[in-house]
DNA sequence: TCTGGGGTCCTAGGACCC
DNA sequence: TCTGGGGTCCTAGGACCC
């Protein structure tokens, strides 16, 4: 049987649901995230703001430059998590299984579906006109008989969509786009081919195995070879296996000061235990993220016996990590925290926690809530702004 | 170009065990 | 004493994606 796999994804999500929202700001250069006087990069941009050489990623002071009458608005997450659900919704109607890459992305297997929906380019434009009937947004949909060729086809016709990758034909589509667009060959493999000379996929495909394992490494090189064959390399395993969950911070101004570090490492703490418990997950390993003020970055972790169970011993536990990580000679650009290696096995605790736990987890609550509330006057438990 | 935040996966090296 | 080989777990860093 042919293979049907559908790569649904979203136009410009953030800056188009943006546009939806506030019918003001259709058809102009709408930058989302980016806010001036912060440290930042742009989260997503309308097509017109495109036209100004502004796109995701790029550092929001280069973003003004480019476009100083451009719209700035702050992202709001929450928002397009809900249109997120509702997207996801509608590709359930249509395919037996969803799998949902990112917040506007999907994976849809239509195998086998074509007496039951019809032909796959007719399935896809019904997804298509539904998603704009009930969200007034665009998706584009690329088609292929795996899911990486439906990835990089989603992509072909952007924005608004619709390509199918014909059988017979998939090399010849592989070699359409330049080796540096390809998914999952990013600046630094780039790099590296091209100091080896490789520039194409036809180059990847002329290359025995041997070869390019002894310059890439076994990983890397089946994963060269799979997509300049046109196959899976497997973008996405069904099984997850390592789960983790993190929150981190970078400063408008590099901090020096260790009280501010404390504070700082004391509302990650709360926020990423919360979060684990929420999802009903448990973890015995806990990693601090540091990034200096010349960005350099690095990350030391511990893991324990036995799971934590609060946010205070996440914060007694991160405030060790960070006494053997830095040694004050650099400020701190951003510091993260966040647990490594969460299981399920949290589920039957979560209920103990809660009894025993209920006193403490209010008042954590409630300093979270005011630091939220008053960003710059933090207001912390005594007994935690004890001198180092 | 002065570079966010949240993830996943891979790799190399060390510790430790048989 | 100059030393194998394999397995597993952990750590730190790096690449990549949205």
């Amino acid at each position: 049987m042919q293979n049907v796999f559908f790569c649904a994804d979203m136009d410009a999500f953030f800056a188009s649901v943006e546009q939806h929202d506030n019918p003001d700001y259709k058809g102009k250069p709408l930058i989302v995230g980016g806010m001036e006087g912060h440290r930042g990069v742009v989260s997503a941009c309308s097509y017109e703001a495109r036209k100004f050489g502004v796109h995701s990623a790029m550092p929001s002071s280069t973003a003004h430059k480019l476009c100083p009458n451009g719209i700035f608005v702050p992202v709001r997450m929450a928002r397009y998590k809900e249109v997120s659900d509702h997207i996801m919704e509608i590709f359930s109607r249509f395919a037996p299984e969803v799998i949902q890459n990112s917040i506007d992305e999907a994976f849809l297997d239509l195998t086998g579906t074509d007496r039951l929906m019809g032909p796959p380019v007719e399935v896809a434009s019904k997804i298509k006109a539904c998603v704009k009937e009930e969200t007034g947004l665009t998706v584009s949909i690329g088609i292929g008989e795996n899911r990486y060729l439906a990835k990089l086809a989603s992509d072909y016709r952007k924005p608004d969509g619709l390509y199918q990758v014909e059988k017979g034909k998939e090399i010849e589509f592989i070699d359409s786009i330049p080796l540096k667009k390809l998914w999952g060959i990013g600046k630094s493999t780039y790099s590296r081919l091209e100091k080896s000379g490789i520039t194409s996929a036809a180059q990847i495909r002329s290359f025995s195995s041997t070869i390019l394992e002894g310059i890439f490494g076994k990983g890397a090189s089946d994963f060269l070879s799979a997509i300049a064959w046109g196959k899976d390399p497997g973008i996405c395993s069904m099984e997850h296996k390592s789960r983790s969950i993190s929150n981190e911070i970078t400063f408008d101004q590099d901090v020096g000061d260790y009280a501010v570090l404390r504070e700082t490492l004391l509302g990650l703490s709360h926020q990423i235990t919360f979060r684990l418990l929420k999802k009903g997950w448990s973890s015995k390993t806990l990693a601090l993220k540091i990034r200096l003020d010349n960005f350099s970055t690095s990350t030391i972790q511990v893991t324990q016996d036995n799971a934590f169970t609060s946010a205070e011993e996440v914060f007694q536990a991160s405030l060790a990590l960070l006494q053997k990580k830095w040694d004050r000679k650099r400020n701190i650009r951003l510091i993260g925290l966040g647990f490594q290696n969460a299981d399920e096995t949290g589920k039957t605790q979560l209920q103990l926690f809660d009894d025993i736990h209920e006193k403490q987890n209010k008042v954590e609550k409630a300093v979270l809530n005011l630091n939220s509330r008053f960003q710059n006057n933090q207001v912390i438990k005594a007994a935690l702004l004890k001198k180092p």
